[in-house]
DNA sequence: GTTGTGACTACCA
DNA sequence: ATGGTAGCCACAA
């Protein structure tokens, strides 16, 4: 079963990523060691109770967008929470660099 | 076993 | 830059 050990991974490195960052679920599977999850990791992310702990709205797409249509109530959600966290948005675009596993990875 | 789905990506016009 | 398309792959019905 590799559902159950991937969902652990996933929730364990959506969980390291620092506050004020961010990452893509590209960024997340490939840390899970399953490349090619990414939408896999969306949704695990989308099964988790609203009382978890894990740091769901720091994880973005691979164009460092909120991956909900603009002014949807999750997308609004993930901003407010983003920005909770000191992050802010530029036009529907995280602005801070993405967290990269081994440093940080230029954005824009 | 087959089909449809999706909080994704990479590529191309 | 922006939008469309084609892979991708686990999961649910």
């Amino acid at each position: 079963m590799v559902s159950n050990e991937l969902k652990q991974m996933i929730w364990q490195s959506v969980a390291a990523i620092p506050k004020g960052k961010v990452a893509t679920y590209g960024q997340i599977a490939r840390q899970c060691g399953h490349p090619r999850h990414a939408r896999y990791v969306g949704a695990v992310l989308k099964q988790l109770p609203q009382n978890s702990l894990i740091p769901w709205h720091r994880v973005v797409n691979a164009k460092g967008k909120i991956s909900f249509p603009i002014g949807s109530d999750a997308y609004h959600r993930q901003q407010t929470r983003l920005q909770g966290e000191a992050v802010t948005l530029s036009n529907d675009k995280i602005n801070l660099k993405h967290f990269g596993w081994d440093g940080f990875v230029s954005e824009s």
